[in-house]
DNA sequence: GCCAACGTTGGC
DNA sequence: GCCAACGTTGGC
């Protein structure tokens, strides 16, 4: 099975990229997702090896600041049992989960943040899912192709 | 802080 | 099963 890659949001104030590399191992269950869209790839699609680009959202400026991997694929998410955790759902039930996470692991930081704004006028990024009008996905696929091209933005 | 877009809930 | 109300996301 060929790598995949996705994108993953994440708003600084609540967990950043440095708080990934500053993560024990530097890896984080990534927890909390209530979203069944999301749900799904988290369950489903996303695999040990795969490539992350990890994104900042509501800050300044919002973009893409690092990648990381997936190193665990998807099994249930722990908080979604716990009533003393922030996304408690009493909905899910431990024998039938309704709620996923992967753990994934710090690569490195990108020179530089690839904004929203550089994402929405490279060409070649017209499809990416972050730079359509209204789209909430915090996970969501990337192509190959996508993929290099934030890097060569990035680099370049 | 505003508000558009979207997802979820719940009455019917 | 419809759909209005509501809550959340997230750019600006």
């Amino acid at each position: 099975m060929a790598r995949r890659y996705w994108l993953m949001k994440s708003e600084p104030g609540c967990f950043s990229l440095d708080d990934l590399e500053a993560s024990p191992g530097r890896i984080t269950c990534w927890d909390g997702v209530r979203n069944y869209q999301a749900r799904n790839m988290l369950r489903d699609d996303l695999k040990a090896g795969d490539g992350v680009l990890f994104y900042h959202s509501n800050t300044k400026p919002v973009g893409v600041v690092g990648l990381c991997e997936v190193v665990r694929a998807g099994y249930p998410d722990p908080t979604a049992f716990d009533p003393r955790a922030g996304h408690f759902d009493p909905k899910s039930d431990p024998a039938r989960p309704t709620w996923y996470v992967v753990d994934v692991r710090f690569v490195r930081a990108l020179p530089r943040c690839v904004t929203l704004d550089e994402l929405k006028r490279a060409p070649g990024l017209e499809d990416m899912k972050v730079v359509q009008r209204g789209q909430r996905l915090s996970v969501q696929p990337v192509t190959r192709q996508e993929w290099d091209i934030v890097l060569s933005l990035a680099e370049g």
